[in-house]
RNA sequence: GUCCCCAUCGUCUAGUCGGCCUAGGACACCGCCCUUUCACGGCGGCAACACCGGUUCGAAUCCGGUUGGGGAUGCCA
């Protein structure tokens, strides 16, 4: 059997890191047995759906790179199969119309709840005659005969056998007042139809899940394997949902984060390989499995993402992150260094592309103005003869970081200081600030006319 | 309230059918080294089996209870 597995989000929210995990196991999974990944949006709650929320989904499992096979199956599209699975229950008496109004549910719910007892449908209906007229024109809903006895197991492939007494369960709504299907509904009957083997989400939905079996063997369709994969919890503990802490799976792209590096923080999120920390894409297929999974929920950490994203800025081809830092640089690179021969100067101090691109900067607009700090620190009595000293170097040999980086050294050690005093102030009046990458790789970079107009413009700014 | 799930360093976790665990790795933190800056890197340190019983020659690992946390309890998904 092929594994087939699915990502299946409301567009009700912003697609977040909860979610985007889910979707990065349901992925794996299925791209580790070479099984196909699809994407069901699913729109049925047409009041809070929102086409944006759709937008990030997308954009989102793109830019992480989890492509889903075929097109993106909308469920809101697929109501005919959802209202004739519900018709089919009904005309075999699996399923039953309830005439009960909302204030009358909310009042046996208050009751229940005063009680001490578990709130759920008394079943009011559910022994009402099908043909008795006098309901003809009350509008009502329609649930599902749930069994009133025994028990419903569900087969998890994270968590293991779980019992559900089926008295605990009540008769959910399959169809709305408006007849439009429900989730649990849509669920089940989407799920069977495209050929789901593996479901694989958040253990939000354990709950739903004994439900879902019962739909599925009530239509007399198979039932998938489920797997309930732990939440992610946000600092404060509590499920990170779409109402709660969570920040939209594009804004990491935004801060700079590697897609890879999220991917990567993800997957052990939850998820172990040994002791390894650092898997590449096709470490993690090859990898991943469910058995793997831990139980209990985990909590967003920001220092170990933002040190895997270092990691893998540092493991980058500098040019395969032009395109990016020029993005955040947001700047007319053409008249200084190629920005492919800068990034390398700056991937091992940069824990994300932002820092990287600010890193950059100064290679192409000159500073106006120098950190007050660092000039305090850095500019003494003695400096202007350094700098002199350097600057008629440079106007006299022949141009080179190394040479640069030696004339430095020759002109300390002359007088009898260490490099940092000139190499420094050389830093803070080419850069405005007292870092940089080396100074050697950082002077030939910028060469020698940028470098001496920088130099020069500097002092006359500091000595006035 | 009721049902369900979970429980190893501050955080993510290793621990696969009990002994090799005086509990390992990683992030963070703290030292030291490297160093012209900032970083990278190297070395070292701090730090956990929630609690109580039981089973066993032996338990982080199995069982029961307690406590704690989380989820669900919707004509949301």
């Amino acid at each position: 059997m092929t594994v087939k597995t699915r990502f299946a989000p409301s567009p009700t929210g912003m697609l977040h890191i909860g979610g985007a995990r889910t979707a990065l196991f349901s992925w794996l999974y299925a791209r580790h047995f070479g099984g196909e990944f699809v994407l069901r949006i699913e729109d049925t709650d047409k009041e809070r759906s929102t086409d944006e929320a759709t937008q990030v989904i997308l954009d989102g499992l793109s830019w992480l790179g989890l492509d889903w096979d075929g097109e993106p199956i909308y469920q809101g599209a697929r109501q005919d199969l959802h209202i004739a699975a519900v018709k089919k229950m009904l005309t075999h008496g699996k399923a039953y119309k309830c005439y009960c109004s909302a204030e009358e549910l909310e009042n046996m719910r208050e009751k229940q709840r005063i009680a001490g007892k578990n709130t759920m449908y008394d079943g009011t209906c559910r022994h009402l005659d099908p043909n008795d007229t006098s309901t003809k024109d009350v509008p009502y809903v329609v649930r599902f005969c749930s069994p009133e006895e025994g028990e419903t197991w569900v087969k998890d492939m994270v968590l293991g056998d779980v019992c559900f007494p089926n008295e605990e369960i009540d008769d959910l709504i399959i169809l709305r007042s408006d007849g439009s299907p429900t989730y649990n509904l849509a669920v089940v009957v989407d799920d069977a139809d495209m050929g789901i083997t593996h479901v694989v989400r958040g253990s939000d939905h354990l709950n739903n899940t004994p439900r879902q079996i019962q739909l599925y063997q009530a239509l007399d369709l198979d039932v998938p394997q489920f797997a309930h994969i732990p939440l992610i919890h946000g600092a404060d503990g509590a499920k990170m949902s779409k109402r709660h802490g969570s920040v939209a799976i594009t804004e990491y792209r935004e801060k700079g984060y590697l897609p890879h590096a999220m991917n990567n923080y993800l997957a052990r999120l939850g998820w172990s390989h040994g002791d390894d920390e650092v898997f590449s894409r096709q470490q993690l297929i090859e990898f991943f499995n469910l058995d793997n999974v831990g139980k209990g929920a985990a909590r967003f950490d920001q220092d170990k993402l933002d040190w895997l994203n270092a990691h893998w800025i540092k493991s980058s081809d500098a040019k395969d992150l032009v395109a990016e830092v020029s993005y955040f640089l947001a700047l007319d690179t053409s008249q200084g260094p190629a920005l492919v021969d800068v990034i390398p100067t700056l991937q091992e101090r940069s824990k994300n592309l932002i820092e990287l691109a600010d890193g950059a900067r100064f290679f192409y607009v000159a500073p106006s103005e120098y950190q007050e700090k660092a000039v305090k620190k850095n500019f003494k009595e003695d400096t202007w003869g350094l700098l002199d000293a350097f600057i008629a170097k440079a106007e006299a040999e022949v141009w080179s970081g190394q040479a640069a980086h030696q004339w430095i050294e020759d002109i300390c050690t002359a007088s009898g200081v260490n490099m940092g005093k000139l190499a420094q102030p050389i830093r803070i009046l080419i850069a405005g600030v007292p870092v940089s990458p080396p100074i050697d790789i950082t002077l030939a970079l910028l060469g020698k006319e940028e470098t001496l107009t920088r130099l020069q413009a500097g002092i006359k700014t500091l000595k006035s």
